[in-house]
DNA sequence: TCCATATTTCAATTACTCATGAAGTGTTGA
DNA sequence: TCAACACTTCATGAGTAATTGAAATATGGA
């Protein structure tokens, strides 16, 4: 993960649309979820939701499969993962008071 | 940290510029360092880094002090954690395997 | 007081992001 | 084969972000 790669994770989470996709997909794992169901969930048109989700694949923060019609797409956590990893790194590296604070705030789940 | 103050915080860095602010602020802890000096390191007009770091400011990431004729900034380290908080907490919070990634890939500090 | 320094603000310009709706592509099933 | 479905692409326009240089503000020292 290098300089380009944060900053273009960081541009497309900067985003309250597509925050909220990449919240929507991380608990579903590998299986991932329909363009459809997630243009329904989050109450988009399918062209809205379209152009974000080609902007999070393009971060690498999703991934895609077609399946026949319908194309799912996945968080890829390990990528997801990454991008906070860098922050923790780049941010918290040198100040360990960054880091630990980051920890306790991650208290419970709220997806 | 809200989605809102999470989403404005991710705005604020989602640009080379500024993270290269934050990057910058981080390690000099609470002493921070002055505009001009920023300015020089960045090689950027005073103009156009008045104009970034008010938007750090604004995303409450970074906190000003006047000095007699300079202005010093610092980073806020709890804020910082506290947007990793959110990202580990809301992407991760059910899937460890984001987390445990962003652990081992937080290997050294290059600041 | 006056000039130099440090920084911010302003106005103008350019560039980018996002939303919308219409048209296009590919797939399925009647 | 044709209509319906799932999704993407395209064109347009509105709104926002960033860059630039000039002007403004505020402070310190000669």
């Amino acid at each position: 993960m290098d300089q380009q790669q944060a900053l273009s994770a960081l541009s497309a989470m900067a985003n309250a649309t597509r925050l909220e996709i990449v919240r929507l997909l991380v608990p579903r794992g590998n299986e991932g979820l329909a363009a459809g169901d997630i243009a329904t969930y989050l109450g988009i048109s399918a062209s809205a939701l379209s152009f974000h989700l080609s902007a999070l694949e393009q971060a690498g923060l999703i991934a895609s499969k077609k399946c026949s019609r319908q194309v799912f797409y996945r968080a890829d956590h390990p990528r997801l993962g990454a991008v906070i990893g860098y922050l923790l790194n780049d941010c918290c590296g040198a100040h360990p008071e960054v880091c630990t604070r980051s920890q306790t705030d991650a208290k419970a789940p709220n997806v």
